[in-house]
Order: structure tokens, then C-alpha cells, then sequence
DNA sequence: GAAGTAGATTTTGTATACATCTTTTTTGAG
DNA sequence: CTCAAAAAAGATGTATACAAAATCTACTTC
């Protein structure tokens, strides 16, 4: 039986990026403890996790919110997201291995195989395919700072909707940036690779 | 009186900085809430955040460790700020006000008072100036996001020991560059700005 | 003598009870 | 009827007790 702790950050997690719970609303910690059946020692601690990784805001006395985003505050995490994600590519050029570039190549064809097939688009499946070729590039960074500073700007509810507003110019224009991604790196070409990946992110912006 | 979970992540986070703990030590949480008197439920919510902001390494049901920072890691990390701090000084310089440059150029003399002062340097004090410089220019990008990104990034402890290793040419180049920003950020000059905070902390690697 | 294992000890993980602080409701005066 | 203050209700913060896991120790066995 998985412990405690882990339903409860594993739970709360994806009750909000299911959008269990909206925008500004309070978590209340004896009602997350009654719905995952654990206490509430495991989900203060669950909540502190979510917090440090900006999932929810919280202060001193007076719990736990989710937190609305700006549009100004989205675009702001683009322009890092970009930053970071730049940096990462740049990383990964000098010293990715062909079997990730392998990888990639294989997650790239399964999500052109989708992005193809338009009138069942499955998009949960492409986020999870999109979400795997991003990570590889970032694991190929070989930096785990580098990895936590990322995951803290990510936010996957942002990635997600952004894919449900892909239309099919848009996701055409994204299939060819991963290609465009695996030639750079393929060229160990360090700079082509991190134009491209603050190219990829900035034209992802723009179609929110 | 101030409340327990303070107590305990001030007080772990000023013994971890003043390096009461060698790293690689396992840090028990009976031990330290004795050590500042509180119960071990506050010293767990503390050390959580200790571990979110990566001052202290921790593994389930293996209790905490002081991490160890290979050479490796202490470059990404000052690539790292070096990325960042450049990107709040491109923002800054869009943003910052008159109030805030007059700060800036306060401290800044400050600064060189105590660096004139060569036989009694009093590097804490220094320290905390140079944190309270860099403090405006954060503030004046106007983004919590990134704020809370170089939080992460900055790692106190190597700011502290960087400037142990300061000799007096390099503190010079320091205040010249200090200066430097400020030019650029009073004129307004974004690219200016960002490649002269970038150039100010490579520079501050090559010291250490 | 070395390696492996069973038990004892220590440490972390969880639950519950209580204290403190917020928020809401109620009640009273103006 | 409105506003303010006080009391009550509710939520978070802290301490303690207990359960589970890991580490250490001592002993057995090869």
C-alpha cells in the first residue's frame, strides 16, 4: 500500500490539474485528509511540497489557495520557461547520446502519427508523448539543478491547456520544431539548439 | 514570541549557512528540535522547505542530509544565476523607478566606503549590502515568479563564501561593475543592463 | 576470521489531541 | 437600519503518542 504522504500530494496534484477545485478557492486540510483517508499530518506536508512547487499559494495562519493566474504572471512563465528550456537544449547538444536521439526520434514520429489522425485527435495521449521529448532533452542537460528550476516554472496545468487550444497550423508548426529540435542536437550544434527550443516555446505562447 | 516553525527554519537555515553541520552529515529531527526548543512537527515542515529550496538533501524514510556541492554543480549554479539575475536586470531596466536607482547608488557608496577600508573589511556587513543591491533590481522586475526562481538558484552559502575569497583587484572590478549597472539601468538600456549583471557574475565565478 | 542473519535500538512516518489564530455570527448600542 | 464589538465556530499551528521502517549490534554459521 502506497503511504500516506504520497496519496495525499499524489491526490491533491491531480485534483488540480484535473480543475477539481477552482481558481482563489480555500483547501481546507481536514477536508483533503477525509477524501484521500489519510490524517492530516500527510497532507500538511503534501501541501508544503505543492506550495515550494508553486502548485498552490499559501500563508502563515491562513492555508492553502490555488492561485490565479494572470495573463502578465502566464507570460512571465513563458519567458523563463523559454530562458530555461533554452539553456537545457544548449546543455543537452554537448552531451546527449544517440540512444536518447533515438528516443526522441520514435516520440516525435508516435506524436506526428496523432497530430495526423485529426478527427480523434487524442490530445491526453500528445501531451503525455510531448511531455516524455521534452524531459529527455532536459535529462540529457545532465544537470539536476537545472531539472528542479524547470519543474518549478513548468506547471503542467499551463502545458496542458495550452495543447487544447492547438489548432492545426499550430500543431503542424510544433511537429516541425521537434524536428528541427533533433537535427540541432543531432548536430551537437549548441546555439541552433537553444534558438530553436526559445522558438518552439515563444510560438506555443502565442497560441494561447 | 515568535512561532515555532520559524524558530526552527531560521535557526536550521543560520546553522546550515554558518556551517555548523559538515556536509554529508545526517541531520536528525529529534536533535535539532531540542535545539531550539520545539516539538519535531515544526522541524519537519521546516526542513521540507529547507529541501524545496535545496539547501539541505532529502531522501524518504532516510531523514535529511547536509548536500555536498561538487565543483560541477557550483558552476551550473552560478550559470544558473548568471541566466536569470541577467534576464530580472533586462526587465529591471524596463521597469525600475527613480526611487529605487537612487537606493541603488546609495548603497553602492556604501559599499565602496567599506572596500576603501581595506585593514578592517568587514565582509558581513558587505555581504548584506551587496544582497540588499541585488534585492532592488529583483524587485524592480516586477515578477514573483522569477523572484522565487534565483531564491532557489542563489544558495546563500556560496554568495557568503564568495566573497571570503575576494581579494582587493576583484572587489574593485565588484563596485566598478556595481556602478556599471547602475548606468545602464538609469538609462533605460535593457540589453546593457542584462549583459553587464551577466558579465558581473561570471566574473564573481572566476573568483571563487 | 568473514559474512549473513535475527534481534534490539534508533529514526522517520502517521494519527490524534490540544492550543492559537481567523473568520463568522450574533448581539447590542447609536 | 448600520456599525461595532464580543463571543462562538472553524481552521491552522504545535505537541505528544504510537506505528513502521531503517540502521546498528551481536551472535551464529561456514
Amino acid at each position: 500500500m502506497a503511504k500516506a504522504l504520497d496519496k495525499a500530494y499524489a491526490g491533491i496534484r491531480a485534483a488540480l490539474l484535473a480543475g477539481d477545485f477552482q481558481p482563489g478557492a480555500r483547501l481546507k486540510e481536514e477536508e483533503l485528509a477525509a477524501r484521500f483517508g489519510v490524517s492530516r499530518t500527510p497532507v500538511r506536508e503534501a501541501l508544503r511540497q505543492l506550495a515550494a512547487e508553486s502548485f498552490v499559494s499559501l500563508t502563515p495562519n491562513h492555508g492553502v489557495c490555488v492561485p490565479d493566474w494572470s495573463l502578465e504572471e502566464l507570460e512571465e512563465s513563458f519567458a523563463l520557461r523559454s530562458l530555461l528550456e533554452g539553456h537545457a537544449a544548449e546543455r543537452a547538444a554537448e552531451r546527449i547520446e544517440d540512444g536518447e536521439l533515438a528516443e526522441m526520434r520514435q516520440l516525435a514520429e508516435e506524436m506526428e502519427a496523432i497530430a495526423a489522425d485529426h478527427p480523434t485527435l487524442d490530445l491526453e495521449r500528445l501531451a503525455d508523448l510531448n511531455g516524455r521529448f521534452h524531459r529527455i532533452i532536459l535529462d540529457a542537460a545532465r544537470s539536476r539543478r537545472l531539472a528542479d528550476l524547470i519543474r518549478h516554472v513548468v506547471e503542467l496545468p499551463v502545458v496542458l491547456r495550452t495543447f487544447r487550444h492547438y489548432d492545426a497550423t499550430a500543431l503542424e508548426r510544433s511537429m516541425a520544431h521537434h524536428r528541427d529540435l533533433i537535427a540541432a542536437l543531432d548536430a551537437r550544434d549548441a546555439p541552433w539548439a537553444a534558438a530553436t527550443m526559445r522558438s518552439h516555446i515563444a510560438s506555443a505562447w502565442h497560441t494561447v
